[in-house]
DNA sequence: ATTATTGTATTAAAGAGCTAATACAGTAAT
DNA sequence: ATTACTGTATTAGCTCTTTAATACAATAAT
């Protein structure tokens, strides 16, 4: 699972996303510890400091614990992490929609659109 | 129509996205001439220079062209705009579906999802 | 001819934000 | 006690964007 990082835009952003993603997706499981600041930090091909700042930041969302000399764990509240995968897929929704207004696009071109693209996707 | 620019991306490159889509959604009709860089600059409430990245590389697509002393028009060729407009949309729907892959969400869903929140949006 | 308007080029400076290097502090394990 | 591992703090440097201030060149308008 390579991190595909991209020099556009701020990588600790993208290590939010990342981590966030592997939360709600089940990567990372409720209540297990993550590996360290160090260890992401090499996995990620990235500087300790920003995998600090990355994590720290994420803890604000509540779906990260940090015990200061022991490491830091996901909530093991299930509901908070089914939650914030409800909202993330809110927000591309929202942005989808909102993006396909501003071309001036009706709502059945957006249904339409996407149906037919994913099904040229499945093929 | 204000330019809304937010300071978190290049503002640049915010000005080429605005102009692009006042063209595809025919704000500004084939043929017709934009205002001078000057001018532009000062709605947008920006730096002439700034103005005139933005306008220099919207021409690399071919939707406004430049005469050195008269000014700048968009192009009379109704077809490439609104194969712009379809590419804009395109890579939209794509960017959906990938992040919605992400978050381990179906295609079923992706659909349901879209449905649902224009509905309420309608409201 | 002169004036105004067009796009363009250049250089500098400032500012913001991100990243890197290093040192510090606390605790668990031995 | 010592070692190893955890997160944290501080400072400095780098890069990119934006603005600014001019100056230039070509043409349309008067």
């Amino acid at each position: 699972m390579p991190w595909n990082l991209d020099s556009k835009r701020p990588i600790y952003e993208q290590l939010i996303e990342r981590v966030m993603q592997d939360i709600v997706t089940g990567n990372y499981k409720p209540g297990e510890k993550l590996p360290s600041v160090r260890e992401l930090a090499t996995l990620a091909a990235v500087n300790p400091n920003t995998m600090q700042r990355a994590l720290a930041e994420l803890e604000t969302s509540g779906l990260i614990n940090t015990q200061r000399t022991s490491g830091r764990f996901v909530t093991d509240d299930a509901g908070l992490i089914q939650q914030a995968r409800q909202n993330l897929a809110l927000t591309q929704v929202r942005t989808y929609i909102y993006q396909m207004q501003q071309l001036q696009i009706t709502p059945d071109e957006m249904q339409q659109l996407l149906a037919k693209t994913l099904e040229e996707g499945t093929l």
